[in-house]
DNA sequence: ACACCGTGTTGACACGTTTCAATCCGAGTG
DNA sequence: CACTCGGATTGAAACGTGTCAACACGGTGT
């Protein structure tokens, strides 16, 4: 890394100060409030004074100023987006949604990342107080509310995000059913004559992943095997790449004969770490075991065999979220809506049928 | 997917309306101007009264109006990151850079997707002037800059990231020495042997993957062998995993005798994409076909075999790039400087000798 | 006693916009 | 012609903050 310091003059002219809606009247001759109506409610004013207004604004090159219009109106013009960790690609597709559906809604979007963090969520909650933001969309980071509870006290709604179990008594949310992926993901296991298997998770505070794991065991229990006897639980700090990777220990335990068939990872980061780790060890995937992972990520196709995994409609969450939000802002007879999406098994490469 | 109804009765009595300063002041028996260098400039005022300003704050809940702020002095404290394409992992690590490094400073990311368009990027610039953005991180779109001039103009400053090429008369810049990372590649393969290589590309008109290719093609130069006769191109429209996959006839194309012994991809998802499709030729890496990526996204070393790659130092650019701008707008002797980093061959498995 | 100093504090004003009651104007009606 | 009506426009009053010249005050040196 080097550094070089050669700094031209400056290249255009400082704009002496930034042109005001007030010039713009003077300019084409009406009143400021015309302006403004032109800006906000062009349909109101007639046709020949919008257009010398819009001449006007053309030629001095006008750009409103929002903090203006924010500070009149007691409202910004943008919404937070409250994820949990900026980095997983979950989140980024998530992003997309959002952002795609608030710029339609003329809304800008305040990215703020709580890194998994209370202390993180509670500051990101009190900016976008103090900018009066519009609304939000928020995953909340545990289940302790409270500032956020705070934060739609202070005028700033918000609709959560893939934690619509613990807020819905509070506003509008966006799931994904998770029991019924585990469910699937068990079926299929089930279907491909496996009888016993793993079940290897993040954290298992995280109400996401416990109810995933609750559908493997009820995909278990509805063919007649019983969860407590077949199914054994490996649970790992943190859902990523490193940990499943460092799993395999606790998955192999018990030597040979008690190895796993199949393994369902609370999540398609794991699931890859897990599939390298089996692969260091000589083990091959699905011939040896059979792996499941859940959200496919964009890579999950792309290891060799491919990932069989749940697949949530990242982008489509984003966009319901965003659009929900925007009723609540925009329709005044809203009405709290809790909208449940369903995950899509995908079955790739990396489960087969049990040997026989 | 489905949706239920039930809207309970609002939760918390919505605050009649927020507390401002002056009642503030009003309440702790001081001007409203005190309360604003408590505020600002705490150090300007006696502990005695910061005290019973403090306490008020406290006691009133009061929470700051940054639109009123922002409107008096004339700039906004939060940031604008315009980036090309949220989905790419790339992009997200720099995101985090430029968040944590904003945060630092008291400044907010508003997150801008230009979705490699032209046409966004510009109503995004527009949308940074409304709000008087304290400043921007930019990756441009392409070389034409006139939209982003214009928002210097408007009085928004910008660090360019990635294209210090083009930006660097303009303003301050962080890039990585494509250059550079193309040569580690092109001398890595030479070392073992290989003579003849393909480049896989995203479109030429982008300038990062030109070095990388003129760097490749340096390499060969210097071990004496002819870059003319000894390296192919194949091009595709985007840098995404698909093409990779769909590159593969163009790259093997002219039968078993010409198939080149080693490819290097633009672009880590190019590199990965064209493994799979590799695969599923029944070709293998890298007894077969030696793969080199560029970037070192997160998963590159998740597949077997791990993907040998350029990596960029994503996170401490974003980080740079944001300190930069933070000098920009604090320092006022501040000068435009360019930084440049140096990407990192990172060898793993999909690289071998050739064979003899 | 007086001028002088520095530290704290004050008040009023300006920033650019939206809003809303009031006003204006021209066309239609009796 | 007088009157009404409705659409188009106006003008002034906020919104909450930062700034800055002015001021109060207790202490110091002459």
């Amino acid at each position: 890394m080097s550094t070089t310091a050669p700094s031209p003059p400056e290249g255009g002219p400082a704009q002496s100060r930034p042109v005001g809606i007030t010039e713009v009247a003077k300019h084409a001759g009406v009143s400021p409030g015309t302006v403004s109506n032109v800006l906000n409610r062009p349909e109101r004013v007639a046709e020949a004074t919008r257009l010398k207004v819009e001449a006007a604004i053309a030629e001095l090159d006008y750009v409103r100023n929002s903090s203006g219009s924010s500070l009149r109106s007691g409202r910004s013009a943008s919404v937070g987006l409250l994820v949990l960790d900026v980095t997983n690609p979950f989140f980024t597709e998530v992003a997309r949604g959002v952002e795609d559906e608030a710029a339609a809604s003329g809304l800008s979007v305040v990215l703020l990342n709580s890194a998994e963090s209370r202390e993180r969520q509670r500051g990101n909650a009190r900016l976008l107080a103090e900018q009066r933001a519009a609304g939000a969309v928020v995953m909340p980071v545990d289940d302790d509310l409270s500032d956020l509870l705070w934060l739609s006290r202070q005028g700033t709604p918000w609709v959560a995000l893939d934690r619509g179990d613990v807020a819905e008594a509070v506003g509008c949310s966006v799931t994904v059913d998770n029991h019924a992926g585990g469910l699937a993901a068990g079926r299929h296991l089930v279907g491909l004559g496996h009888e016993r298997a793993t079940f290897l998770t993040g954290p298992f505070g995280i109400e996401q992943v416990r109810r995933r794991h609750q559908g493997l065991r009820d995909a278990f229990t509805e063919a007649g095997l019983d969860p407590d006897a077949r199914l054994r639980l490996v649970e790992r700090p943190m859902l990523n790449a490193e940990q499943g990777e460092r799993a395999v220990d606790a998955v192999l335990a018990g030597g040979p004969r008690q190895r796993p068939a199949a393994v369902f990872c609370a999540n398609d980061q794991l699931a890859l770490g897990l599939m390298k780790g089996l692969g260091q060890r000589g083990l091959r995937v699905p011939d040896d075991i059979s792996v499941v992972g859940y959200d496919n990520v964009d890579f999950a196709d792309l290891v060799h065999p491919g990932l069989t995994t749940v697949a949530q409609p990242k982008y489509e969450l984003g966009r319901a979220a965003m659009r929900l939000l925007a009723s609540e802002l925009n329709d005044p007879g809203h009405r709290h809506e809790q909208l449940r999406f369903t995950p899509e098994l995908l079955v790739r490469g990396s489960t087969s049928a049990r040997r026989t």
